[in-house]
DNA sequence: GGCAATGCATGTATGGTTGCAAGTGTTGTA
DNA sequence: TACAACACTTGCAACCATACATGCATTGCC
């Protein structure tokens, strides 16, 4: 690993250990309790609400008897439940209980918490370089499909 | 997400979004021919060179006898191989085959190229600066464990 | 009302990972 | 030479994720 490298191609693949150790540290505390396919079921749902059982296992691109059983665990394990929906009483929505909400912000709060302690040891001056830097390299890297992070189970 | 982050921890937690895509690009591809444990012993295998079963399966942090049933599943596909150590005949030393290696390689230069591309829209000023900030960065976040990113299987 | 379509659950089966315990062969040592 | 330690493999067992086909209840439509 080169501790000085000469280009900006170098310079983010160093970042992006990095990055990639910040996040792995901020979801193997949920690991204890979720396997790392049902963490994922439970970020889709933080970030969806409520939601159909089928709706949600297209968006996590598992079969729907795959998924049924799979969320049987989740919903066994009391990170998200069934219920009836008010349309249709052939529909199943599935939403978060408190203690999977819990789960996925503490894991989105020692992220940013993580990062934050990073970036204090700069100099604010050094911060906003940084901030500005990091906002170009987010614009040049452009849309990206938030489906592709599920082949990591993110 | 935020499309204009006020301060630098949402930029990086942007910018680690994007990183991470990039690293989930790279690796699909591999994943039709292995499975992300699998992978994740071809990678430290191309680090390591050819190294002992035991001695593998620690740096995986994987119990000695599921160890050597998952190395059974990568030797029969083709992408590493046994052989008896010279030192002692009751050790075994693992080492990649040319497939395995390029299945590597084709992952490493695929993150390379795709990161390079997404560079490559900025402006040669533009470049400087986001290298500049992304090893004051990397400084910053200072020593972290390879073996965390174990967890995300990468 | 009858019938097809929809939404979900279950039956059955496969493959992967994991762990504990026991077994085989090798090496080192007393 | 006998015995303990070491390195790896295999027996046994469990869990998870996944998939295809099937079954059941509900809904929508003709």
């Amino acid at each position: 690993m080169k501790q000085h490298p000469t280009n900006a191609a170098d310079a983010t693949l160093l970042v992006s250990r990095a990055l990639l150790g910040v996040v792995a540290r901020s979801v193997s505390s949920a690991l204890e309790f979720v396997t790392l396919p049902q963490f994922r079921v439970l970020v889709v749902l933080s970030a969806s609400g409520p939601i159909r059982m089928g709706a949600l296992a297209d968006r996590v691109h598992a079969n729907q008897s795959t998924f049924s059983r799979s969320m049987d665990k989740i919903v066994a394990g009391g990170w998200a439940e069934r219920s009836t929906s008010p349309d249709s009483r052939r529909e199943v929505l599935i939403s978060l209980t408190p203690a999977g909400r819990a789960l996925v912000d503490e894991v989105t709060e020692r992220r940013h918490a993580e990062i934050s302690a990073i970036l204090e040891r700069l100099t604010p001056s050094e911060q906003d370089s940084v901030r500005a830097a990091l906002e170009l390299f987010a614009i040049a890297a452009g849309e990206y499909s938030v489906e592709e992070l599920l082949v990591l189970g993110i």
